[in-house]
RNA sequence: GGCCCAUUCGUCUAUCGGUUAGGACGCAAGAUUUUCAUUCUUGAAAGAGCAGUUCGAUUCUGCUAUGGGCUACCA
């Protein structure tokens, strides 16, 4: 029996989804897409503690800008609205009842001092505290205390939370997707929180089966830091009767830092300077932190380096676009161990990315950046300047810094370039080309670079010579694409004008 | 500490018992060049260790080592 497809991403708005979490986004959405299935958004809001305003809407705009489509969710609703645990709060209570009632759970009043005190007391002797089997019963919970008490201090209005029964010296067996056989025994674990009645919602565990349960999920994708909980998970799925329809379960690899040592987190970015989220994100208490999309990435490109990171086709293609990346996508194909990220290479997918863009296509993520410097040009203008540099560049904000001489004259000249060209015969020259230059009517590149080069090659002077002056004339530095795609941009009266202002203006060295 | 997962060039990875262990990033050298790049060519670079299974192990098994995750009334 095949059941439909559906497939979740619920991160938890505690803060800006990191690049691991998008990578998890993504390969749910591929998974979905490649079978047909569905791809649902959900808010897992149930620490209260935790939540930072802002998160959600941070986490819909990433996965917007990412091109990772959600079928059902906060925003878009569906059969199994509403997609935010706290609005579902309501629901959770019964299931944990439910498992009380069945022997599964159990009522727990310890308050946070005491379990503290107990874990401190067990740390002394050089154990460990857990809450499990060997110790629940000489607790304060409803598994030892007489039934009208339990009832009692919960109607007196004492804080309980309901946990989990661990059952012990039990194997459970699990399979995973990526890891096939898994087995753990019940004795390492411990007796799980599932609801807490502080503030009258679920734990993750609860809310998170509770919910793939009810909205029918059919697999569930997830980051590798997860796999501990799996054991309870199908412990929970078996002790609400519902193994028939259990989720198969995918536990993603880690991202690791670049460095090694540990998963990626979200301090790095900042530390190893790079970004670690998709978009610039500034916290309700105003600290700030790089994202891809201002920092000057392409989306497409983004999405292609974080596919490869811990998966691959199995053939040499390294290009996809998303089409191409659901077509191919399988989880069999997915790696086992943790994968280092590389901001070289998101750099490196950048750039190839933008070697392919076309003038038009840079024109709509050049306009801005021209238009913070000041620049009001045409479309055509702003797509011709970013195509000539295109191959230079890595990130679209790198694209000022080469073509800021285009719209702009030179007023300083670089040193170096000055010491190198501003001397001898060469202020004479320039002058001489100025003439050249100014007799000129069509000023294609391809005309100019003929007349000039005829005249060059007459007058016998070094093709290095004149061009690196011309250079500093136009440019006033050592950088810059073939003079004659300069020449033709700017045009004649600017090449004039900038010419004149530097024979003005410098006086050549010696 | 306990439990779980992992382990091929510096990094991301291919290989599903028999290969000169392939590709990509990065790095180095050369070519190109009008500056800076790009591009092209070439190169250096890997099976953690030890046992076992087998005619044959990178590939299967075990142990060790190393890396990582989890161990909250957080997700």
């Amino acid at each position: 029996m095949t059941r439909p497809v559906r497939v979740r991403f619920a991160p938890s708005p505690t803060g800006p989804l990191h690049i691991g979490g998008v990578r998890t986004a993504l390969y749910n959405y591929l998974f979905a897409r490649r079978h047909g299935g569905r791809m649902i958004l959900r808010i897992e809001d149930t620490d209260s503690q935790r939540f930072v305003p802002g998160a959600e809407a941070y986490i819909i705009e990433s996965l917007k800008w990412c091109g990772i489509g959600i079928d059902e969710g906060v925003e878009q609703g569906g059969p199994h609205a509403p997609y935010r645990q706290s609005e579902r709060r309501e629901i959770y209570l019964k299931y944990a009842l439910q498992l009380v009632e069945n022997g599964w759970a159990y009522y727990a009043f310890d308050t946070a001092d005491e379990l503290n005190a107990l874990r401190k007391e067990y740390e002394s002797r050089g154990e460990t505290f857990a809450y499990n089997a060997t110790v629940r019963e000489q607790l304060a919970t409803s598994l030892v205390l007489p039934a009208d008490e339990v009832r009692a201090r919960i109607e007196r209005g004492d804080q309980w939370v309901i946990r989990f029964k661990m059952p012990a010296g039990e194997i459970v067996k699990m399979h995973d997707l990526i890891r096939g056989d898994v087995e753990v025994n019940t004795s390492t674990l411990d007796d799980k929180v599932l609801y807490k009645s502080a503030d009258a919602l679920p734990t993750y565990h609860l809310a998170n089966i509770v919910d793939d349960h009810l909205m029918e999920i059919s697999h569930v994708i997830r980051g590798e830091e997860w796999l501990p909980s799996l054991p309870l998970h199908c412990l929970l799925y078996r002790a609400f009767g519902w193994e028939d329809t259990q989720p198969e379960f995918a536990h993603l690899p880690l991202l690791l830092k670049p460095t090694g040592g540990g998963k990626l987190s979200k301090r790095d970015g900042d530390k190893m300077g790079f970004p670690v989220f998709p978009l610039f994100w500034q916290s309700p208490t105003g600290e700030t932190a790089h994202g891809y999309r201002e920092d000057g990435y392409f989306p497409e490109a983004f999405i292609n380096m974080l596919a490869l990171l811990g998966w691959n086709p199995g053939t040499e293609q390294e290009f996809f676009t998303m089409q191409e990346l659901i077509d191919s996508f399988s989880l069999e194909r997915v790696s086992k161990s943790g994968a280092r990220f590389q901001p070289d290479k998101a750099r490196w997918f950048n750039a190839q990315y933008m070697h392919r863009k076309t003038d038009a296509e840079l024109a709509v993520v050049y306009q801005p950046i021209l238009r913070e410097h000041g620049i009001e040009v045409s479309d055509e203008v702003a797509g011709k300047a970013a195509g000539i540099m295109k191959e230079r560049a890595q990130l679209t904000t790198d694209l000022w810094d080469l073509t800021s001489y285009f719209f702009i004259a030179p007023t300083e000249y670089e040193e170096k370039q000055v010491r190198k060209y501003w001397k001898g015969q060469n202020p004479e020259i320039l002058r001489e080309l100025r003439g050249v230059l100014e007799g000129i009517d069509d000023f294609s590149k391809e005309h100019t670079e003929e007349v000039v080069h005829a005249w060059i090659e007459q007058k016998g002077y070094g093709m290095g010579q004149v061009m690196n002056t011309l250079r500093l004339a136009l440019v006033g530095a050592g950088k810059g694409p073939g003079m004659y795609d300069v020449t033709e941009f700017i045009g004649k009266q600017e090449c004039l004008r900038r010419i004149d202002h530097l024979l003005a203006t410098l006086k050549p060295a010696e």
